[in-house]
RNA sequence: GGAGAAGUGCCGGAGUGGUUGAACGGGACUGACUCGAAAUCAGUUUUACGCCUCAACAGUGUAACGGGGGUUCGAAUCCCUCCUUCUCCGCCA
């Protein structure tokens, strides 16, 4: 969340990088200004008469050490009149706590001076291109139907046994998830992430930490019995690791990686883009997060960008980086690059990375700080990535690799998948 | 799931209603001593918010002893509730 004073002293800037999102709630601005100053003086009301009763209180205490019980009740009728008058203040300052709260959770994150206006993907800029577009045979086909041909993910039997877009990988289709992980996995480790396996359930405050909530209610499954939130990404569990820490200086950066399967119920989204892996419920993804010194995010975000590029390097398919516009970028970004591989026999895009800096959004939210050279407490900034989601890689690696006579693998996954090709 | 015990500062550990933001010990940091180090001595050692101030890591107020609520003039200390940990029993990968 962003920080009150920051708002307050940066005003006109905060509205105008929130115009640059679309964000139509602007007068919220004002309106959390208004409600700040409204909170310190009734702040200030609040602690100058506690601070009467701390006093008279203490003074009842010698009173009746000294064995005046006369003049000690005499200090507590006092006290009790200085009670009911605060009772309506504190109630007050409660409420306006509550709703000055409330309102800064409902303001996204501002986009960093680079990102680009715009109202939705269309306005996206492409940062390069990296691989080349395959010539596929006459007969190529989308992968659901060489998941099927070969036996490698079974849709059909997912919706028995849960419902649409929780698939069964089967044999070789299994084998290949699991090579892809620790494929992902070990290329992160070797750059000195460290890696972590989160609980996939987490409760109400990790959500918050990380900004899905109140944000993304609806779009995560939600445990009734136990309050616990099916995760949606290893994001929030692994970035809350530090949630309330205070880390020394020298511990930076703080480099951390995890496999988790991850849960969205996609509330909303029908159509044509959601067939085969392309969306899915439950799916698989290895996840990078670094928490490093606010000056340094914005380097580190180009060197996580890179490192997810070389990854996508390994894996000899056609990709693209886009700078996503204010419009297109989620609520807790302050910039993101969105990675997309070519799918080429349905012949489009896929998003398969996201890498942003959310500055000190999600810091300010889990009080995620360090002490720096003065000794002063300082908010981190957090980022993260995809590196890499599963599902739509294997899409691309199936549809873009087939032949007559089967489909290849390159050369990066050999060893992990223990052969040169899946069939 | 049942029975019992416990949750205090960076760590250990006192404290069962009134100068306790917190004894004592350890650790860490600063200074002195030393050529340097050890030892020793002195000091420092939480966070959030408010007021004051041009500003302050200067002063001052409020809050925080697992979370939330309650009793009381006053609570780390009493009560309720939730969470977590430990021990025993049960169940079980």
């Amino acid at each position: 969340m962003l920080d009150v004073k920051f708002i307050r002293e940066n005003k006109d800037l905060v509205k105008e990088r929130l115009g640059i999102r679309n964000f139509k709630e602007i007068n919220l601005v004002d309106d959390i200004i208004e409600l700040d100053n409204n909170r310190k003086k009734l702040q200030t009301d609040s602690d100058n008469t506690q601070s009467k009763i701390n006093a008279a209180s203490k003074a009842i205490g010698q009173l009746m050490a000294k064995g005046e019980n006369k003049n000690a009740e005499i200090k507590k009728s006092e006290v009790a009149s200085l009670k009911s008058s605060l009772e309506p203040i504190a109630e007050e300052l409660k409420l306006t706590e509550n709703k000055l709260n409330d309102l800064i959770l409902r303001l996204p994150n501002l986009p960093s001076p680079q990102v680009p206006a715009g109202k939705s993907a269309e306005d996206n800029v492409v940062v390069r291109e990296g691989g080349s577009k395959p010539q596929l045979p006459a007969n190529a086909v989308p992968h659901w139907d060489l998941a099927k041909k070969y036996n490698l993910i079974d849709f059909e039997l997912g919706n028995k046994i849960t419902g649409s877009g929780f698939p069964v990988y089967i044999n070789k289709g299994a084998k290949l998830q699991r090579a892809l992980i620790q494929y992902f996995l070990d290329y992160n480790t070797a750059a000195g992430y460290k890696e972590f396996q989160p609980p996939i359930m987490v409760n109400e405050a990790t959500a918050y930490g990380t900004g899905q909530l109140p944000d993304k209610e609806g779009q995560m499954y939600f445990v009734t019995e136990d309050k616990f939130y099916l995760i949606p990404t290893a994001e929030v569990p692994v970035t809350n690791i530090y949630r309330d820490e205070i880390v020394k200086e020298s511990d930076l950066p703080i480099k951390m990686t995890a496999y988790t399967p991850c849960f969205r119920r996609e509330a909303g989204s029908y159509g044509k883009d959601v067939r085969g892996l392309n969306r899915l419920h439950q799916f698989d993804k290895v996840e990078i997060v670094q928490l490093v010194h606010p000056q340094k995010s914005y380097n580190v975000l180009e060197e996580m960008v890179g490192h997810v590029e070389k990854l996508m390097q390994t894996l000899e398919l056609p990709y693209r980086i886009l700078k996503l516009c204010g419009g297109d970028m989620g609520f807790t970004s302050a910039q993101t690059y969105d990675f997309e591989v070519y799918s080429a026999a349905q012949q489009k895009w896929l998003e398969v990375s996201s890498v942003s800096n959310f500055e000190s959004f999600q810091t300010n939210r889990m009080k995620i700080r360090f002490k720096d050279a003065n000794n002063k407490t300082q908010l981190l900034h957090s980022l993260n990535g995809s590196s890499l989601a599963l599902p739509r890689i294997v899409a691309c690696l199936l549809e873009n690799n087939q032949t007559e006579s089967g489909i290849n693998l390159p050369e990066a996954l050999h060893s992990y998948f223990g052969g040169s090709s899946v069939v």
